[in-house]
DNA sequence: TTCCAAACCTGACAATTGTCATAGAATCCC
DNA sequence: GGGATTCTATGACAATTGTCAGGTTTGGAA
């Protein structure tokens, strides 16, 4: 069991690997190594973070309750993506809930030991708003996305981006396996018109289904969807 | 006509407040002021930004065009918000196009200039970092709100959102006039939509128009609208 | 294994929203 | 000032999506 930060390869993947060995080591010294299981949350929107979690392991979807009661899955975080950054560099309460979708190894860390970076040591800020600034863009396409297209190019475009960023199994399934309900939380839609949705996607051949996984056979057509032909 | 940046009140709004003396005169020394009109682009997706935008004076739409050809509005930005920085920062192109709505002057600062400072001065690249969680924030915040209320919630969400921000004339209409597109490229929908929703509540009293021009007559009604009474 | 709860699925219907067509109003430019 | 162009407005209709109301299946706990 690998425990130190300075040994941990996740590290290389997120702002981390910019702290200096003095830094890590302090961070390594004051960080707690949780386990979350599958549908247990990490932390709940309007939560106080008193540190950041770094992702060693599983897969945690960040979603915010609406007015209308259904949550909205903004983001889907994997190993080495840092949960809480936000929220303790802003020193705000969190707007994010985050909740396991499979069992999860996560390290908390203290904010201080990364507040007292931020302060110290540039290259780590930097590298901390670079990553920021990629999920400020992807926000943005988002936003773009679930205003412009319909439901169902929506869920073609969950599927693919499940396969790219997630992979599939050796029987060709997607690897992350999420309730329909929260698919149509992800596209923000209601949960039996994303069964419906999936439903017609496997008559039409676009993809295989077993229990809860989805496999997708035609990759090209889903692409189309996509793009709206 | 003042023109060093260390003179400029703009300055305590964004993250340049955080700037040295000296870095502050380099700065000056290489910024460009400009003038842009009404209508006129600031810059375009796509574009390789050489720097940054400090707006002094006027509004700016920033819009991504989507697959099907309309243009979705991420963000309104007005005096004291610099544009570009996401994009210099993450050094790839700019992801979003900023269209002027009102006439505006702005200040071109080159990028040496920033990313010279992002390196140096971490107090700079915490107070970006700052700005750039707030805005990742409002992102979110946008995507809950177009996927989970509808079309009439969200323009009278849209109204409010512009009375709080850009206030209000002498004659109690909004101070910032967005033709119909615009408003319809703000919430996501067909401009046809807006227009009708927006005749709606001129009808029932929550509004009046004159021209182009939107006032808000009822604000109670709009918000309880927004909150899904 | 059996039972229960949760998840999944489908139909019927209503509400919302988009599209197309057309017409009037405002604005710009020569 | 007048004509062209863009913006606003409205009707009619179709498509999409949500809601409600049942079913069936699945998975996990007793």
């Amino acid at each position: 069991m690998e425990s130190r930060c300075e040994n941990c390869i996740i590290r290389q993947f997120n702002s981390l690997r910019a702290m200096s060995k003095e830094e890590l080591k302090h961070v390594s010294d004051s960080k707690i190594t949780k386990t979350v299981k599958k549908g247990e949350p990490i932390f709940e929107e309007g939560d106080k973070l008193n540190g950041v979690y770094c992702v060693r392991n599983g897969i945690s979807k960040l979603s915010k309750l609406s007015a209308n009661g259904k949550d909205q899955i903004v983001k889907l975080a994997t190993k080495g993506e840092v949960l809480g950054q936000r929220s303790v560099i802003a020193e705000e309460t969190t707007n994010l809930s985050a909740i396991a979708v499979q069992d999860m190894e996560v390290c908390f860390i203290p904010k201080e030991s990364i507040t007292n970076t931020l302060q110290k040591n540039p290259n780590f800020t930097l590298e901390v708003l670079r990553h920021m600034a990629h999920d400020l863009k992807e926000a943005d396409d988002v936003i773009v996305n679930i205003s412009q297209k319909t439901v169902k190019q929506r869920i073609a475009e969950a599927f693919l981006y499940l396969k790219n960023n997630f992979g599939e199994d050796e029987e060709g399934f997607l690897a992350l396996t999420l309730s329909r309900e929260d698919i149509s939380n992800v596209v923000g839609t209601a949960t039996e018109s994303a069964i419906r949705i999936i439903s017609e996607f496997k008559k039409k051949g676009l993809i295989h289904t077993s229990g809860k996984k989805i496999g997708i056979k035609d990759e090209r057509k889903l692409v189309e969807m996509v793009e709206g032909f």
